[in-house]
DNA sequence: CAATAATGGAGAGTAGTACTATCTAAGTCA
DNA sequence: TGACTTAGATAGTACTACTCTCCATTATTG
C-alpha cells in the first residue's frame, strides 16, 4: 500500500500522514526504494486511532504522541497504567497548589488516598476553585451525588478491565480512559435535556418554543 | 478602582484585561475622562468568571463570549436555558451525521428523544464513532451502566436548579454545566485509581513501583 | 508647578498549534 | 518515453490567545 492509498483509507489528507510520521506518531512504512514505501494495516489501525485521539478525544499532537509510545511498550508489571493515560489529559499540576481540599474529599469517600496522584487531586482542586471563583456554589451533599456517580463509572471501568493479557489491558485502560470521556460528557448533556423535560417541561430549561 | 487594581485584584494582566473588553467579554468601566475610567466589583466579579470559563472549563474565547452574553439577557420564559449552555461547550454537528445510534439509545434508556437537540445527539454519535474507529470495543452492558451513572448526576443537576429566579435558574444551569464538567473528569480519574487500587492492588494499575 | 507615571484606545506583533504547500531528486507505470 | 507518484525537507498558512507599542491625555508626587 503506497502513502495514497493509504490516505484514500483512511481520509487523512497525505501531507498530514506526512506530518504524522515527522511527529513521531506513525511510525514509518518499509522503503523499497529512495522515494518508495509501503504501508500496511498496521497504518491504517493506527492512523484511525490517531484522528480519534486528536479529534474526538481533543488531545494535542504532544499528548498524542506520548500516550501513543506509552502504549508501544509493553507493559512491565508493576506499570502505571493509569498514570500514562492520565497525564495524556491531565495537565501537570502547579508547584503550589495545595491538595489538603482534594485529601479531605478522598478521605469522606473513603477513596484511598495513597492510590491516588498528585495531578489528579491537583486537577480536581483546580476544577473546585474554578467553580468557586466563578462565584458558583454548589449545594449541600451535591458533590458527594457526583462522587458516587463517578465511582459507579469507575468501577465498571476497572471491572470490565481484560485481564488475560498485560496488553490488551494496557489498551483498554488507556483508550478507555481518554476515549470515553466525551462519550460521558454527552451523555451527561442528553440526560440533562431529558431529565429537564420530564421535570419542568419543555418550556422551563429545554427547548424554547421558537427556533434555535 | 482604576485599571491596574483590577489587574493587581483578579491576577489579570492588564493587556488581558484590556483585550477581554476588545473581545466584547468584559464590559466598559465608566469614564472619568479621556484616559481615566473607573472599574468596580462586577468587573472584579466578570473577569473571574471569564478565567474560569476560558481556565478551568477549557472554553475558547468566542464560546465564553457568547455564553456570557446569554447569561446577560434575562431569560424569557420558554428561553433555552440548557441550550444557551451546550452550545458553548459542544461544537455543532456536521450536516451529514447519522443519528439514529443515537436515537435507539435514548429510547433503550427512556430519554425522550424529542427532549434532546440534534447537536448533543450527534456529539454522542461522534464519541462513539471515535471509540469504535479506535478499534476499540465496549463490553456488553457498559455502555448502559455509564447512562445510568449520568442520568444520576443529571437528575442531581436538575433537581438542584434553584427555582425561585430565572436569573438565579439561569445562572446555575449555564454554569453548573460547564464548570462541573471537569469536576465530574477529574472525579472520574481518582475514582478509577481507587477502585483499582482496591481491586489489583499497586502493582497493577495504579502508580507503579519505581519513579514515574 | 514640573517631572514622572498611569491610562484609554487602537493597532501591530508574538508564540504556539495543527496542519498544508512547495520543491527536488528519485522511482513507477502505461 | 513521459506523465505521475513518492520520500524527505523546508517553508508557509490559518487560527487562537494573548502581549506590546504608541500617543494623547490625566493623575500623582516631590
Amino acid at each position: 500500500m503506497r502513502i495514497s492509498q493509504l490516505a484514500a483509507a483512511t481520509g487523512v489528507p497525505v501531507a498530514t500522514i506526512k506530518y504524522y510520521r515527522r511527529e513521531k506518531l506513525l511510525h514509518d512504512g518499509v522503503l523499497t526504494a529512495a522515494t518508495q514505501a509501503h504501508y500496511d494495516d498496521s497504518h491504517v489501525r493506527r492512523l484511525k486511532l490517531i484522528r480519534a485521539l486528536i479529534g474526538t478525544a481533543g488531545l494535542s499532537v504532544a499528548a498524542t504522541r506520548e500516550l501513543l509510545q506509552g502504549l508501544e511498550n509493553p507493559p512491565e508489571p508493576g506499570h502505571d497504567l493509569l498514570g500514562l493515560a492520565h497525564r495524556a489529559v491531565t495537565r501537570p499540576a502547579a508547584d503550589g497548589v495545595d491538595l489538603a481540599p482534594a485529601q479531605e474529599l478522598l478521605g469522606r469517600w473513603g477513596w484511598g488516598e495513597q492510590a491516588c496522584d498528585r495531578n489528579s487531586q491537583a486537577a480536581l482542586v483546580e476544577a473546585l476553585d474554578g467553580l468557586s471563583s466563578a462565584g458558583f456554589e454548589l449545594p449541600d451533599g451535591m458533590l458527594d451525588r457526583y462522587a458516587r456517580a463517578m465511582r459507579d463509572v469507575a468501577e465498571a471501568d476497572v471491572e470490565s478491565v481484560p485481564t488475560d493479557s498485560p496488553e490488551a489491558a494496557m489498551r483498554y485502560v488507556v483508550l478507555g480512559t481518554v476515549l470515553v470521556e466525551p462519550v460521558l460528557l454527552a451523555m451527561r448533556r442528553l440526560a440533562q435535556q431529558s431529565a429537564s423535560f420530564e421535570r419542568f417541561g419543555a418550556a422551563t430549561l429545554g427547548q424554547g418554543a421558537g427556533p434555535v
